[in-house]
DNA sequence: GGTGAAACTGTTCAATC
DNA sequence: GATTGAACAGTTTCACC
């Protein structure tokens, strides 16, 4: 696992906003050959520093109509494996953390409608020991960066 | 602008986990040949369905070691944009979203270590009319999908 | 939406600084 | 130890069916 130097910082910086360009472009960008750029991303990707490509999707257009943050609070105390194992299975569910402060996780949620977003959350609510929800709809997006 | 049927919805689900594969790996998952869905892609990019491609970084290897979900309470009513135009100079905010809830806004933000995030809370306060903000620093993130 | 052909790119190698 | 440049396999990208 070798040090991330400027040049790595700025492949990486190229492959966030342009994550299919190929090796020469983003070699043109950093000053390197594409074979180096080659090595240095495969490197990335072994040391886990980039940990894949994603296509940006808009949710709107993929009916995704409603987004929500939920602050879970917990029965006792939970394992994060067993609450990522718990909620893997749950594709409506973006993200999840486990959290310091009042809550013990806070997971968002992307769902169809606002019937989706029960189902959804109810599923939540019965996948683990978990007391109580309090969820947060997200009205409009204002910033969103890779 | 033409409607995303079920073929679509493969595609993208296929590049949403991996945003390099060939159009001909795409193809042979959603039973279309190379060219076919090549098509469809640059349809989807250019109804803005498809946004862009991005490298997926693991922000701690970056040096992004702390990361905070920031719900904050504004003085009175202020404009979403307001807040977009306040925020958007802030390198360490990931996502900014305006809320349904208690708080008016939650804000993402991202930095390499606790006084970093302090100057950053205090930078966010600064910036626009607001009361109060209350923060949840980031454990583990358990479950990220784009 | 599929097929085939031309141009380009990804990938690997030996050689080099 | 890392980069370059050449070479081949594979991919992108056309036109056309």
């Amino acid at each position: 696992m070798a040090a991330v130097d400027d040049i790595d910082r700025a492949i990486v910086g190229v492959l966030s906003r342009h994550g299919r360009a190929t090796y020469a472009e983003v070699g043109a960008a950093v000053g390197l050959s594409a074979p180096a750029v080659k090595r240095r991303v495969d490197r990335l990707l072994d040391d886990g520093v980039v940990v894949g490509f994603a296509a940006v999707v808009d949710p709107g257009a993929m009916g995704w109509g409603i987004e929500a943050l939920v602050h879970v609070y917990c029965q006792g105390r939970i394992a994060p494996s067993a609450l990522r194992d718990a909620w893997e299975p749950i594709p409506e569910i973006v993200s999840a953390s486990t959290v310091a402060g009042t809550a013990d996780a806070v997971v968002r949620v992307r769902a169809r409608d606002v019937q989706h977003l029960e189902d959804t959350l109810e599923r939540i609510r019965g996948s683990a020991a978990i007391e109580r929800t309090e969820s947060t709809i997200v009205l409009s997006r204002l910033i969103e960066r890779a």
